[in-house]
DNA sequence: CTGAAAGCGCTAACAC
DNA sequence: GTGTTAGCGCTTTCAG
């Protein structure tokens, strides 16, 4: 360590004089000292020297299925945010929704010695969560959980966000409302059906027959299934769909039917993607805070790895809801 | 290493068997042996500990502007899917497109000693390519380059890629074409509105006095440009716009105006974000392959890394021509 | 073809 | 408060 020869003082003392938890030990002028000398040199510390040793690569992996889906790119930075702020740098893997590549991107992540990971994937058991954990990595979920409520999560307040689309849909008059629902093996697909029964019961309204599944969280999907439930329950007014692809498939599918939209039938997305505010109509839709659950995400995971480890929590963020112009009053 | 000690050799003699370089150098039946035993034990090596003795981290740092903005996902996905085919792994750095944060992350990243760089981030003088030159980082550009053309870059043909949009108008029977031109501080924007006038001259027509300029790349100037051009020039039978936002804006300016897209006007938009082909009409756009330009740029540094150096080259991908619904024939 | 020895840059345990 | 020593896991000379 050419700052330690600079300053005159053994590399250990320099270690310990550059280490802000160490520091104390050092006296004030060989701290002062020697940190000046490391400026003056522009000495970097090297963090794989460093990892080797500490066993701590003070680095984080972020996991997620599809980069190209709008909803992660929000988690991803806000994530890369917060871990910046506390000196840790984020390594990402896409999975393309594919266990087997799941698999590989999160072996090669742990190869890395992450110190911990970051899980935006949908389709997964408990299964990666185990294997993490027996490497000793830390894992924090966001966007989903287990069922076991094992692992520590982020997930957005799904029960709470439908229930904003119907309050705001019954208010403005409507009783005979539709579900696009997601997928079923999928946690947010069942989850948002859920509560959209709940909903509609809480409100004295039937949800039998109101319901009709997607089998994926696209356009087309989306179309086929608004279609199906607006032939077979032809008086209804409003649709909620799980989210905003669905929501753009029903509303061709509405189109298709020559029913205009809000003013033969009232629609609402989930999710607020970016550009859904540009469509035609500018559609009312669920505002996730995706950004903000990626950040709370890493401060919860820094937060583990600083020690504290403590039972596994579930954070749950309330939505909020867009009114657009995709949802009037019934005629 | 208990793998060598399993297999009874050497560390080193282990070491080089694992390793497909040196494997030559060591006896067939050693190898085997030794790839058996690793097998068996699930060794994994440990990349810090060969990155400290060979200096190579085996990772590549991309540095975005706004991972939000749905140019960047694409990219970021091609070069991690090209990289992991080759062990390598992606660091990602996002500047809110601050010139401060930029050094910041760019610093950051090399200090953890990434082997080398893909730079997506848009104003940006050479400056930071300096940097990371001096620090002994390979660096290539993706969908910008330098004035000096110093860094290899991957970008999108703009010349080309404007061509294709006037040729359809033209072959559709437009003569008064107009150009809702980017800001010209960015080298897209002026880029474009060269292509504009160079391709308008190329069929004789006129470009004088057809061209508006939106002072950012979004819907809101496009918004504001797009009116005063067609103020400005009442007769005009279809616009082209720098990108998909401007185009947006565009698309809301005409409607405001009372003219229809595409029987009164044309509209043609660039970059093929998703969701363009849901709007209403569906945007007739140029489709930039950002996906193939960040996995040829992951290939590109990677060739560089494996000391093929070289000349830096410039690649210029051909875009193509998404035809929708909001270009027809002019009445 | 294989073993021995050294060292990448850093930090932790142990002296003094 | 500081120096000494050792070692993280791997690769790379250098011998033999």
């Amino acid at each position: 360590m050419d700052v330690a020869r600079a300053a005159e003082v053994h590399a250990s003392t320099a270690s310990r004089a550059l280490n802000p938890e160490t520091r104390g030990v050092v006296s004030d002028e060989t701290v002062a000292r020697v940190l000046q000398v490391a400026k003056e040199l522009g000495y970097r510390p090297h963090p794989l020297a460093r990892g080797l040793r500490t066993a701590r690569s003070l680095t984080v992996g972020i996991v997620v299925p599809d980069l190209e889906n709008p909803l992660f790119p929000p988690l991803v930075r806000g994530a890369e945010a917060a871990l910046g702020e506390q000196g840790y740098t984020l390594l990402i893997g896409n999975t393309d929704n594919d266990a087997e590549r799941t698999r590989t991107v999160v072996a090669t992540l742990a190869e890395r010695r992450v110190d911990g990971l970051i899980l935006a994937t949908t389709e997964l058991g408990g299964e990666t969560v185990a294997i993490a954990r027996d490497l000793g990595i830390e894992v924090v979920l966001v966007n989903r959980e287990t069922s076991d409520g094992s692992a520590s999560a982020i997930v957005g307040d799904d029960h709470l966000g439908i229930g904003l689309a119907i309050d705001h849909l019954v208010g403005l008059g409507h009783t005979r409302i539709g579900h696009v629902a997601g997928p079923a093996r999928l946690s947010t697909g069942v989850g948002r059906a859920v509560a959209f029964r709940d909903h509609l019961a809480r409100h004295g309204l039937v949800a039998d027959g109101m319901v009709e599944t997607a089998d994926w969280f696209q356009v087309e999907p989306g179309l086929q299934a608004a279609a199906t439930l607006i032939e077979r329950v032809p008086e209804l007014t409003a649709i909620v769909a799980a989210n905003d692809l669905l929501a753009i498939g029903a509303l061709r599918a509405l189109r298709e039917a020559g029913l205009r939209v809000p003013d033969d039938v009232s629609l609402t997305g989930y999710n607020d993607m970016p550009f859904v505010d540009v469509l035609q109509p500018p559609l009312t839709t669920v505002s996730v805070p995706y950004r903000e659950m990626g950040r709370l995400a890493a401060q919860m995971l820094l937060r583990r790895l600083q020690g504290q480890d403590g039972e596994a929590e579930t954070v749950r963020l309330p939505p909020t809801l867009s009114v657009r112009a995709s949802t009037a009053a019934p005629r």
